[in-house]
RNA sequence: GGGCAAAGUCGU
């Protein structure tokens, strides 16, 4: 059965979903092998990744017809594709249905519903979600990706002085902010043209132990030129040698 | 300690 879900796991990544699905069929069928949540999981992010969420949705009933119950990394695998694909408002149910069976979401959950709300803009909702999960603690505690993530939408927003407040929150709750964290903001900062907070930003990432990546710089070589700053830009892809990291 | 879930730049 592990074998099996490999196989499914391969094929999904590949994007063969129907290959997939019919393995599915081979196992149960041919095999008598009885998939568990672990496959039925893989699948299942396998359809939402190429955006056949109605197959995704029936798979849970299949699985629950099978005796096979969905446990948090089902839902979470379908808020998430719920989220991405825009559909903040059935995620939103599905999070409330995850009661029903007995699942509790946990930090990742709430995460990936964080993702929804802020990529169609409702930042006021997702800061409420973050308050809800500090106020819950333990398993749903806020995370250094949670807080990422939570920036950069509000980056993306324009609202980059509302990022360096959860910066400072995250800090004040013993999150450490990694160079993504770091990355998100810095990119914010740059398509406003704030590129003096930019580099402080920088220096403190440095200071805090995590260096600036090809990406970090790219971010803000990106804003550098779109600000018409070439000069600058051409320092930046300077320090970028200096720091290690070879610019493509 | 097994196979499954979440975050950053540019590249049409």
């Amino acid at each position: 059965i592990i074998f099996y879900t490999k196989r499914i796991h391969t094929l999904c990544n590949n994007g063969q979903t129907e290959k997939a699905l019919k393995m599915l069929r081979l196992m149960e069928d041919t095999n008598n092998l009885v998939p568990d949540a672990v496959t039925y999981n893989t699948l299942i992010k396998g359809l939402c990744n190429s955006g056949q969420l109605e197959l995704a949705l029936q798979l849970v009933h299949q699985m629950q017809a099978k005796g096979c119950s969905p446990n948090v990394i089902t839902f979470t695998t379908l808020i998430h594709g719920l989220s991405t694909a825009g559909k903040v408002d059935s995620a939103l149910q599905l999070l409330g249905h995850m009661g029903r069976y007995g699942i509790l979401p946990n930090t990742i959950t709430y995460t990936a519903l964080i993702q929804g709300l802020c990529s169609v803009g409702e930042l006021d909702k997702a800061l409420e979600v973050l308050s809800h999960m500090t106020a819950l603690g333990g398993d749903c505690a806020p995370n250094v990706v949670t807080y990422s993530q939570i920036i950069h939408g509000l980056c993306k927003g324009g609202l980059c002085d509302v990022g360096f407040e959860i910066l400072h929150e995250m800090r004040l709750r013993g999150c450490r902010a990694n160079r993504v964290t770091y990355t998100a903001l810095i990119h914010g900062l740059s398509q406003v043209g704030d590129f003096s907070r930019a580099c402080v930003l920088i220096n403190q990432m440095v200071a805090m132990g995590s260096q600036p990546d090809k990406i970090t710089f790219n971010a803000i070589i990106d804003g550098l030129v779109k600000a018409g700053d070439v000069d600058h830009a051409r320092d930046m892809v300077g320090a970028m040698w200096a720091s290690g990291a070879a610019p493509d």
